[in-house]
RNA sequence: GCGGGCGUGGCGGAAUUGGUAAACGCGCCAGAUUUAGGAUCUGGUACCUCGCGGUUUGGGGGUUCGAGUCCCUCCGCCCGCACCA
């Protein structure tokens, strides 16, 4: 068979086919096999792939082809995450379903990806739009309603208006929405919640079990979102009212010095206190502005602080004083109780805002330096809050104590009479997981006007999104509309109730795709538990940095509470994550607005898709960013070109044998070519499996083809260390370019397929050299080299290194106070 | 402010973890071959120097026979969080 010129199209066409047919890449559970999930996040059907998507899924195929021939048992799955916003959208500007968007997308995406030979068993391919799939999340939430894990509420939301619909918290970002950038708004609405804060402790805890697997980026941030910190609640009696504020405190040490308090405009008792204020128009205008502003310039860090006096006092529990209560700008209701106890002397915060409305400064922590020289610090002399560690003055029984132990005590003297408390903060709320938008999964629940909230029994679900839906122009939800989707018989009383008509925050659908993979056909089931214990967790996760906190987290907290309804036995889904450098161009992201985007499909159609493939893995570690180059992905063909040639030149002499085989004592060339082909494999296995550095595998099979090439012409009469040799490349070279090295396999005349050989391994013999050059160096700088006998003993090669010509130059007329031999390596002569 | 990461040729990036800095590739230069080529092959390519040699991993200092790698310090860049009480 002669191979011809390298056409890309024509090969990787023909292997893709094969693979097909023979079913290579299709697995099933087998419990007597070591299994191996990689995972790549699944995309958005936007409709078309970009270089994001080709870096992310190489990563990914290369790691799944590698442990295959490895031996294990693979699980390598593709599916789309396909309910969403973009799909409604065109919907409106097509004038169409948003399913049908969703599905022709899906169909185009699919034969992309065919087109990059990935090794997906597409058997189990999932959208997250069928109903088979979303009937279950509907039966999750149902158990998650049954334990306590899911409730609704009223309270303000983060409203987007561009996009219609509440967002959580995770997907603001700088007060804008994650999607469309819209300023996001606030709006009191009532809304259906996860407790993901009731794992908020777990969350957080079981990071340290991800350490060495996840990258420390992503714990630290999943550590700040989670936001732990220790403190006090502390309650304080409303003068002349029947009513206590409480607050959330981390300095409870400080409460002798704290002289008012500051509470959030949104906070609940802001009517009761100002219902019969003097100046209740003046109150009013304040909190509604404070209330209405946008979140970007309420959070910036230059806003002045700002408040308005309620009228009311509170008490201080342990001085008496009478705390005047404002309304202050700077105060979250988001964050601990929305009420501050300020302490003016030893918080910066509250410092500018007594400055501003002429407060009084109380200092109770002294820094030790002048608690040590019998001095206190005087309130008049302070141009900022102290807020270092110090000892406590003016703070009756507990002055003269170090201020943390202080904490404690304070709290502990307030517990007595009820009215403290150590307590522990978190930022992370409960995710809102309702969306006022219709192309998503329906929330299974039925307002009665008799029995109030019913969940849809377990028996009527799927809850199915209407396919006769018509979308509206404004984006708003067509369901509230369609009388006969909303209409229902309540389950309890049969009376006519309504039925919801959110649906879920499309993050919930991929919060348990990884699951379904282990068993995605199951109709009666989310998942056969047996299945899923054999293949979870996924052994390596591949995906970009911009879900360190939403789906990653959001995931973490699903196993969690699927673990605790008792669906999986897991409690974290994701061993090993991998987060991937963005591709660049010109050194910016790639946008349609900049120009600068390019089609994978072009250079598919152009190089080929092993060429494509090859370019992105070789210019840059898989964690760093990725500069497109022109050039490179041509330098990638030549390449590839170039190992093609090599063995259509050698084809008559190739024999089918294995990689790593030949063994024969041979020539001087040939020691050196097994040499070079074993010391490949150890390389090249080794950057694969410890920190999946496929540039520098692929540079390491660069230079052993670049070595048969220097000795191909010497071994014309030893055809089995160049069979051997060229076997060997084409092998380690297959994950990243699977189709030419099929091609070059089959050429070889083997009748297997690559795809499911065995990874070679090294022969530790072949590493071993009779000569080994060594480098002298005197005081540490290169003077020579030389050959020796490996392994030579230390006098013989302290010896050699002396009678180096340019040695003996540097050693004229000096002292040899020490030579260092480090065996096979280097000589160090100091001279002094 | 807090936390995480990074800094090596013209460029992307290597360096078996303390042992020849710049592997591999891109680009560039020269030559060969070719009707021609953006194809292919050979050689060169950190900087200064004709050369001997000297200098070089953001700057400075330290440990060591030996430092890109370890320690201290300063500078610069990127990312995340942030009026968090």
């Amino acid at each position: 068979m002669a191979l011809g010129k390298y056409d890309p199209e024509s090969v990787e066409g023909k292997w893709q086919r094969a693979w097909t047919e023979s079913r290579c890449f299709e697995v099933e559970a087998d419990p007597a096999k070591p299994k191996y999930y990689v995972l790549e996040m699944f995309p958005y059907p936007s409709g078309k792939i970009h270089m994001g998507h080709v870096r992310n899924y190489s990563i990914g195929d290369v790691v799944a082809r590698f442990k295959s021939m490895q031996g294990f048992n693979v699980l390598h799955p593709m599916g789309w995450d396909a309910f969403g916003l973009p799909a409604e959208n065109a919907a409106i500007k097509h004038n169409t379903h948003p399913a049908k968007w969703t599905y022709q997308n899906i169909a185009d995406m699919r034969a992309q990806l065919s087109r990059l030979g990935y090794s997906y068993d597409w058997r189990r391919e999932l959208a997250t739009c069928r109903p088979e799939y979303y009937k279950w999340e509907q039966k999750f939430f149902l158990k998650f309603l049954e334990k306590g894990l899911a409730y609704r509420k009223n309270s303000p939301q983060n409203w987007c208006p561009g996009c219609n619909t509440v967002l959580a918290n995770e997907q603001v970002e700088d007060g804008l929405c994650w999607r469309c950038d819209s300023p996001v708004e606030q709006k009191d609405m009532e809304q259906w919640f996860l407790r993901i804060t009731d794992y908020a402790d777990e969350l957080l805890k079981d990071l340290e079990g991800l350490e060495g697997g996840w990258p420390e980026r992503v714990l630290t941030m999943q550590r700040n979102w989670i936001g732990k910190s220790y403190g006090a609640e502390l309650t304080f009696q409303v003068k002349d009212m029947d009513e206590t504020i409480t607050v959330f405190t981390t300095r409870p040490d400080t409460l002798f010095g704290a002289t008012f308090m500051s509470i959030a405009a949104e906070h609940p008792m802001v009517e009761k206190l100002t219902g019969d204020a003097a100046n209740k128009d003046e109150i009013d205008a304040f909190v509604t502005r404070i209330r209405n502003m946008d979140r970007i310039k309420r959070g910036a860090d230059d806003l002045e602080k700002e408040g308005v006096f309620t009228g009311r006092y509170c008490v201080n529990p342990v001085t008496g004083v009478e705390m005047p209560i404002y309304v202050a700008n700077f105060v979250l209701m988001g964050y601990g109780t929305g009420a501050v106890m300020a302490v003016p002397a030893h918080d910066q915060r509250d410092f500018e805002f007594a400055a501003k409305y002429n407060l009084p400064l109380k200092v109770v922590i002294n820094p030790r330096e002048l608690s040590d020289k019998g001095e206190v610090l005087d309130p008049a002399d302070m141009q900022a809050a102290y807020s270092d560690p110090g000892i406590l003055v003016n703070s009756g029984q507990f002055d003269g104590m170090e201020n943390e132990p202080a904490k404690k005590a304070v709290v502990e003297h307030l517990d007595k009479s009820g009215l403290g408390k150590m307590t522990v903060n978190y930022r992370l709320r409960d995710w809102n997981v309702s969306r006022q938008r219709f192309w998503g999964a329906p929330i299974p629940v039925i307002y009665c006007d008799d029995c109030g909230v019913v969940p849809v029994p377990e028996k009527d679900l799927p809850i199915l999104l209407p396919e006769n839906a018509q979308v509206r122009a404004d984006g708003r939800s067509p369901l509230p509309e369609m009388a006969e989707f909303v209409n229902c018989a309540c389950p309890k009383c049969g009376k006519p109730a309504r039925r919801e008509t959110d649906t879920f925050d499309t993050f919930f659908e991929s919060s348990w795709y990884y699951l379904r993979y282990c068993d995605p056909r199951n109709e009666d089931a989310p998942f056969d538990p047996a299945k899923v214990d054999y293949w979870m967790n996924v052994d390596q996760y591949i995906g970009g940095i911009e879900h360190a906190i939403l789906h990653l987290l959001y995931s973490r907290f699903f196993t969690k509470a699927l673990r605790d309804t008792g669906f999986v036995s897991t409690t974290e889904p994701f061993a090993n994550l991998l987060t991937q450098g963005m591709v660049l161009k010109d050194g910016g992201k790639m946008s349609k607005s900049k120009g600068n985007v390019v089609d994978p499909g072009a250079m598919i159609a152009q190089y080929g898709a092993d060429a494509t493939r090859l370019f992105i893995l070789f210019a840059s570690p898989p964690v760093k960013e990725l500069e497109w180059s022109d050039q490179g992905i041509e330098g990638a063909f030549r390449f590839l070109a170039r190992l093609w040639r090599l063995v259509e030149e050698l084809e008559g002499a190739l024999a089918p044998v294995m990689p790593g085989s030949y063994a024969e004592p041979g020539s001087d060339a040939a020691k050196q070519l097994r040499f070079k082909e074993h010391d490949t494999i150890r390389r090249v296995t080794r950057d694969i499996e410890n920190e999946f550095q496929f540039n520098t595998a692929i540079a390491a099979v660069m230079e052993l083809v670049n070595e048969i090439y220097g000795l191909k012409d010497d071994l014309s009469g030893e055809p089995g260390a160049l069979s051997s040799a060229v076997a060997t490349a084409v092998t380690l070279l297959s994950p990243v370019t699977p189709h030419i090295c099929e091609e070059l396999w089959r050429a070889m005349g083997h009748a297997e397929p690559l795809a499911v050989q065995a990874w070679p391994t090294h022969d530790e013999g072949a590493l071993v050299k009779d000569q080994v050059t060594l480098v002298v160096q005197v005081n540490g700088k290169v003077r020579g080299k030389f050959d020796a006998p490996n392994d030579a003993p230390q006098d013989v090669v302290k010896a050699m290194a002396m009678e180096q010509e340019n040695v003996v130059r540097f050693l004229e007329g000096k002292t040899v106070r020490k030579v260092i031999v480090i065996p096979n390596k280097l000589v160090n002569i100091v001279v002094g």
